[in-house]
DNA sequence: TAATTGTAAATTGTTAACAATCCGTTTGAC
DNA sequence: GTCAAACGGATTGTTAACAATTTACAATTA
């Protein structure tokens, strides 16, 4: 992805936004326990970062952590909860598109183009993993441009709710909804922008 | 406080909770930067559990973590991002009433009647650190008896709003706030404890 | 004097060794 | 044979030393 990050990450960060993103494609199962030892030497740091990493996702609950026993990956919320935490989710990114529209640039409208463009190839080539990433991507990008602050709680949320993108079976639907995002923040058309976004969060 | 916990607290938790409590009941400002030794010495181990709460704080909302530079508190949020982070919190205390009114016990009721009372005692000795703690420990009680996984991102949200309990005047009116949530919850009237809950977060 | 460079102290970031805890297996008593 | 205590390997938790970076201050130059 590589948007125009403010800044060179820490490795901290690097591991956490590698591991998230693996997580969340379903990489990873539930039933074995991720051991510190074997990702620091994957990423050739000591357990320190490692920990790091693993209590950050804890926190933001991709990952449970049991006292002791290390952390797994998280199970996904009762039907009840998930209907919450979508409902935040459409009221965050709501109120987020309300405050940033105004503010967007031309530049940003590349940024966004730029990541649907790569949600489509994604799309196209059935890279599960590729189209988590650009979906996240895209609704992150509006969050962040009216909040840093509301971004950490949308990634606390959005983790939580563990969408399975494997059984997704209609690719081109998610790109279309994606263009309309895109378009009408394009426009600067506030209204149909979150109408938008809330045909996309279900 | 000490509600019935579920078990022993670790050593971060234990440091978590005591910081938040400082920095939210006002005690420290965000000009002068944290210092991970001295804490270290305050609480009588070495930097590593000290930087895990540090850390932990940072991902709440309640510091702000810059690389190589530390930690500071942070800073209130905007007029109109308070006014979605109160929104998303009473949507979230709404739910969660909704899902924990029914299942509550006589021993929670007590739970309840206890905090009440220590907020009480709090408000008539004008203590601004426990007022805040009690507020906010009655709240928790709610969420966390809905769902353990909302706990966090309640907290995150709570916590981002960094309250100002110094500006408050009316002593009274938060003992009788609180007293109608009790009182809602112990009769199991729903309707009537939703109303409680959002008369008390303005 | 004002601006800039150089240096030293302070602070954060990382590492590896050690301590504490957990978990599966073996051993032993009944 | 069954159960429980004890052992040992594996894993997490903590510490202290070291490396990298930042910050404050003094020295230098225009």
């Amino acid at each position: 992805m590589q948007l125009a990050e403010q800044s060179v990450k820490s490795v901290r960060e690097q591991i956490v936004d590698t591991l998230r993103a693996e997580v969340l494609a379903g990489a990873w199962t539930n039933h074995a326990p991720v051991r510190e030892q074997a990702l620091a030497e994957r990423f050739g740091v000591s357990r320190g970062p490692i920990r790091d990493a693993l209590q950050e996702l804890s926190r933001e609950g991709v990952l449970v952590y049991r006292p002791n026993k290390g952390v797994r990956v998280n199970t996904p919320p009762a039907e009840a909860e998930r209907q919450l935490l979508q409902a935040m989710r459409r009221e965050m990114e709501s109120f987020c598109l309300s405050q940033c529209i105004d503010q967007l640039t031309p530049t940003d409208d590349e940024q966004l183009a730029d990541i649907l463009a790569e949600l489509t190839r994604a799309c196209d080539s059935g890279d599960l993993s590729s189209i988590a990433d650009c979906d996240l991507a895209m609704h992150r990008y509006l969050v962040r441009s009216a909040s840093s602050e509301l971004e950490a709680i949308w990634q606390s949320i959005t983790s939580r709710l563990l969408m399975d993108y494997s059984r997704i079976d209609r690719f081109d639907q998610i790109v279309s909804e994606h263009e309309a995002i895109v378009e009408a923040v394009k426009q600067r058309d506030l209204k149909s922008a979150q109408q938008a976004i809330n045909a996309n969060i279900i």
